[in-house]
DNA sequence: TAGATTGTTAATCGATTAACAATC
DNA sequence: TAGATTGTTAATCGATTAACAATC
């Protein structure tokens, strides 16, 4: 029953989840949470139903019921432990934010091998530490992602001591397309890449005003 | 002509370009291509047809060509300008990534209502003005892209903002489902329900490993 | 009952993949 | 000529949208 929820689907749950948590009505509509985030009024009730399924005519969902079923459906509750390897600008500033617990990802540490590093603490208490205790840190936290925030000519390197760390996966933000063995997955998050896309179709003059 | 390449196309473009750079062959055949991406092979063979369609059987494509073809598809020579607006840790690290310049995105300058900031300089000279300035620099210095790296609080206040500065396109690396006006492109780079993604998929034991 | 809203079935759309003819 | 590779046409797939019956 769980796995009948489309990839599409998943990914605008928590785009809904914020929505709901900002109103104060006990039921809510497909139809207004279409108006509000500009989507098709079918694809969120088929989002909602897929979910929850518990809509009723003439009123819509209850607001707390829709929440928790997408909360659930997320796996909020359950907390999954991740590592950053890299900590340069970009990952201060990821180990640092603070909007990752609310979906139940809680990113450890740091490991980065400057040792300068070794010593400092991000703002939250959070430690860096020497690459070489990957394995050992991995195994002793069960930690079961990887976030890769290294240079380019590192994070193949990086991504492959991951894996031999019984890291199931990776959230890559290098630029590299990174050479995976079956069954890990791996989310790649291409800065570079996005705000270029976002420039070649606006000087394409895309007619559509958001994707 | 060029209005006929499918966004799927133009996104994966710089994935592209990124493999062909470090090969050393003169020519190069989608095979090899697809191989090397663990991509479709036909998907590559339809795409190089699209951007520059001048591949010769049994050799495949030049791989100059294809290069050069590619780049001009996406603009890349055509230098653009952007601001930054929220110059924390996140806004830093972005200011000083090099990786945009390659695209042809120029991030001049990053704004902040926190006066403490106005007297620094990111590591590369680039400075943080108050946000006051935001118009009369936009205007100024011919600004099409503005980058949102605020507070959730701020975000839509920033984004009007730059509506108003008439700035074309929005990166939007707040959580912030943000309301636009029809015409003006928005690029939502949610980190955190990226993550969330990752986490969601990878419990759910998706069984692909790369998407 | 009438009307708003849900949930489902069919149609459409965009993108990928399969099959195959064209070409050097 | 034979074979590798391109380029095109048709089939498939996943997701969104349209149409409409079911329900409170």
């Amino acid at each position: 029953m769980s796995s009948v929820i489309s990839k599409a689907t998943l990914g605008r749950l928590p785009t809904y989840l914020e929505f709901l948590k900002r109103q104060e009505v006990e039921y809510i509509s497909s139809t207004q949470i279409a108006r509000a985030l500009e989507w098709g009024e079918v694809m969120v009730r088929k989002d909602m139903n897929a979910v929850c399924g518990q809509g009723k005519p003439k009123v819509g969902y209850l607001r707390e019921n829709l929440m928790t079923s997408i909360l659930d459906t997320l796996g909020v509750d359950k907390n999954i432990s991740a590592i950053m390897v890299g900590a340069g600008k970009l990952g201060t500033a990821l180990m640092e934010y603070k909007g990752f617990s609310e979906y139940g990802v809680d990113i450890k540490a740091a490991f980065d091998n400057n040792p300068e590093k070794w010593n400092e603490r991000f703002a939250n208490g959070k430690r860096i530490y020497p690459i070489e205790l990957l394995k050992e840190y991995c195994k002793e936290n069960d930690i079961r992602i990887g976030i890769i925030a290294v240079p380019q000519s590192q994070a193949q390197i990086v991504c492959d001591e991951m894996i031999d760390c019984d890291i199931k996966a990776i959230w890559n933000l290098s630029a590299v397309t990174l050479d995976i063995p079956e069954g890990i997955l791996v989310k790649n998050e291409n800065l570079a890449l996005s705000l270029s896309f976002l420039k070649t179709c606006m000087m394409r003059n895309e007619e559509r005003n958001d994707f």
